[in-house]
DNA sequence: TAATTTATATACCGATCGGTATTTTTTTGT
DNA sequence: ACAAAAAAATACCGATCGGTATATAAATTA
């Protein structure tokens, strides 16, 4: 069984990373996490040093869900083409789904940490890479299956659907109308099929 | 001769234009902006009402601004088309651009307004409205004048285009990159060609 | 240039900020 | 069940927040 400052750490980061994700870093302060939470300052701060580390360890749990939800679907099919088709399949749902989360964390603290806090933007940045070289491996992988043409630019591809992804995420969350994500995914799968391909 | 509260007015404007852009609204003290105009608060609260009418002042003057710039790319050529390759090479220069500027307003506004602050919030969407339906209006009439496939849909391509850019700019600005933003625009400068290009 | 208006600077307000020392309560191990 | 340890609640800190009333200085008009 877990201790209690276990459960309770965990119980601080499930109630305050949407809160994080929702008004940013310096928007949120200590009564609103201590009000989401239910919890004192004195159980916050016996569990996370400052604000900062609360911050940066709700970044990490949201990333984690959400790694975890798009594992969920591209685990379930095999190739790398399949894989990339059910990467897309996941945004499609990702709407409803940030909702309560309250849009994309790498989004929101990547625009949020820049200029205001090194250390948030640091982890945001890596976090980015990894997805990418995901991508990137996952595309490399493809041509050595022989799924996908040897003449495509893994690097290029990774780096191009990311940045698709995340510019209609942002549409869809500020406009608050799904239809940008449903398009741009659409648009994903028909640039795999045309260019990646084999 | 302008009068000396509307020379001050425009002065507050372009020295906290960026600062509200760089750090977001809550993050951008009244200290803040009295140390970027070099005035008090005095003549601050003399020539805007409160913080927030000025931090909506200073996302508009922004965007003014980045209007006239792009109007300055659209308006060398003629045809529709030529206009959107234009919008694409104004983008590809608006890294360094952007730079001093602190990323894109409409990107970094609309991030930040959201869950926080509805009035800036509102505007935001405003303004991408008037964006998206100026791209739309170029491309309707790219069909009109025979310049534009008539299969094309408008209003999806305008969306369309609008989140590529914004994605771009979210990645380049965030991982430091113009890489970002240049292969976007070739991408996109591609499927004007592949799409839309009669 | 003197009088008046306008604009800016100064000094201060209550509220809230993140953070901490101390006390009280709850777990935990025996 | 009891003692020791750990966790959470409380009360408080100085600093900073946005905003304002008032005093000073500068621009404008006659």
């Amino acid at each position: 069984m877990l201790s209690k400052a276990e459960r309770t750490s965990q119980h601080i980061l499930e109630t305050t990373a949407p809160v994080f994700n929702r008004l940013g870093y310096a928007s949120t302060s200590m009564a609103e996490i201590t009000k989401a939470t239910g919890l004192t300052k004195g159980a916050i701060y016996g569990n996370f040093e400052n604000k900062e580390k609360l911050a940066l360890s709700s970044f990490e749990y949201s990333i984690k869900k959400i790694s975890n939800q798009i594992r969920s679907y591209t685990s379930k099919v095999k190739t790398p083409i399949e894989k990339l088709h059910a990467l897309t399949e996941f945004y499609r749902n990702y709407h409803s789904y940030s909702q309560n989360l309250g849009g994309c964390p790498i989004l929101n603290m990547g625009v949020d940490s820049k200029n205001n806090n090194p250390d948030l933007l640091k982890r945001v940045k890596e976090v980015i890479k990894e997805f990418q070289d995901n991508l990137v491996f996952l595309i490399k992988k493809g041509i050595d299956v022989g799924d996908i043409k040897e003449t495509v630019d893994p690097k290029k591809y990774a780096y191009r659907i990311f940045a698709l992804m995340e510019g209609s995420i942002f549409m869809t969350i500020t406009m608050n109308d799904k239809a940008y994500i449903e398009d741009m995914m659409d648009f994903i799968d028909e640039m795999i099929n045309r260019e990646l391909k084999k």
